[in-house]
DNA sequence: ACAGAAAAGCGTATATCCTACACTTAACCC
DNA sequence: GGGTTAAGTGTAGGATATACGCTTTTCTGT
């Protein structure tokens, strides 16, 4: 014990999650009911509070883990929030952390709190405290990484059209996206591997399926490539 | 009180802060001798811990006070760092800040702590603790904001010459610029205010002097202009 | 007072990237 | 076999980024 560290005040904190998906050409965040006084059962983000023995990263991974029942989630951290008023129950300093899931993984996945629902991103109910304004931060950073890094096919299934990968991007910048130009533009990358299988599942004519190259694009950045779309 | 936030363990939680300054081309940071242990004697980031009334931005405002005996300077939230070892001495978390000071108003101001030294980014001492991953994050982060937000002039006196405004890209980017090209794009955004006076510090030839105008910047925002370099 | 030094200031040509745009193809359904 | 639906393809024009060298101003030193 240092008598230095002693004259201040410890905190609660608490790790709070946006969870992105994407699903039926819209972005979507899953939410749960709130389960303790105050605010007890209106919708909130996912989260739980620091654990002395766990890093904050650790606490998210648990968190998410708990949730979805998936772990090695894409996941980064936000922002911190830390108005003294933010919690009307008690002072917590909040901990924000982004992440990605594939849907239908999560739909196969049983194992998992249940409380939680998805909700699309523009139909989503009013969150309790400052929850709200974390989700629009998230959006903001998800728009930015989108760009700049390949984290969209963390939303996708494994194997993906190229149109699919363009909706998702226009759910993402909210806005319409050329498709010649799209194409051209992620194919020229080299970093999507084309596959002999179809998806029959939206036109009758099918669209190629094709698959993220994690290793070439490794590669490509460390001889310095950029990422961008 | 509330049981269920009882059930959870509270901790330290610290602000760090990351004070550039530019000066002499260079980029600089703002150390101080951490006088407490352990680590005590060794060169440190400027921090404080988070008292129980204040917001976390208004604990950053009051360090950055009381260092540097300026407030109002710009600053933004950086990362939060919460690995469970990373301060030998207590668990503590860290919520760290970058802040700009423009350097010659920072050696006007007296009144501050004078246990702090500037020390140019290149030449720096190794910092305790994770503080030395703060400095890489925020280097980053000030990378990325100096080309897509007008920040850079925080770091300039208010009236300064094009050459000075490009020796602090050069020195931000850690790299080279074409004088025309960069003249002509900053030129461009019809943001500067060309004044009679001259700078006639660095050549005998003189350079012009120039003003950052913020209205004219917020007015153009509106109209959804943005700022690039 | 003249020569030299040192940084400021300026314009154009080329390459690259972004944008806009419309028809054909494949497969299924009835 | 005709209709429907989304997939898939190329090109031209405009905008933007890059590369590049000479002249001007003024101070300094002799």
């Amino acid at each position: 014990m240092t008598p230095y560290y002693e004259e201040n005040t410890k905190h609660y904190i608490a790790v709070d999650c946006i969870i992105f998906g994407f699903d039926e050409g819209e972005l979507k965040i899953l939410l749960h009911k709130r389960n303790f006084e105050p605010e007890k059962g209106k919708w909130s983000l996912i989260g739980g509070f620091l654990q002395d023995n766990e890093s904050i990263d650790f606490a998210a991974r648990r968190i998410l883990q708990q949730y979805s029942g998936l772990s090695n989630l894409f996941m980064e951290q936000l922002y911190t929030f830390g108005e003294v008023e933010r919690d009307p129950g008690e002072r917590v300093i909040s901990v924000t952390f982004y992440a990605l899931i594939r849907i239908e993984e999560y739909n196969n996945q049983l194992k998992r709190e249940t409380s939680a629902q998805w909700w699309p991103i523009s139909r989503k109910p009013t969150l309790i405290f400052d929850h709200d304004k974390m989700v629009v931060k998230a959006l903001e950073r998800l728009k930015i990484r989108a760009k700049n890094q390949p984290i969209g096919f963390e939303l996708l299934p494994r194997k993906f059209s190229v149109p699919r990968l363009q909706s998702l991007y226009e759910a993402i910048y909210q806005r319409n996206l050329d498709k010649r130009n799209f194409r051209k533009k992620i194919l020229s990358m080299n970093l999507l591997q084309k596959l002999e299988e179809k998806d029959k599942g939206v036109s009758k004519k099918g669209a190629f399926l094709y698959q993220f190259d994690k290793r070439k694009y490794s590669k490509l950045v460390e001889k310095g490539f950029h990422f961008e779309l």
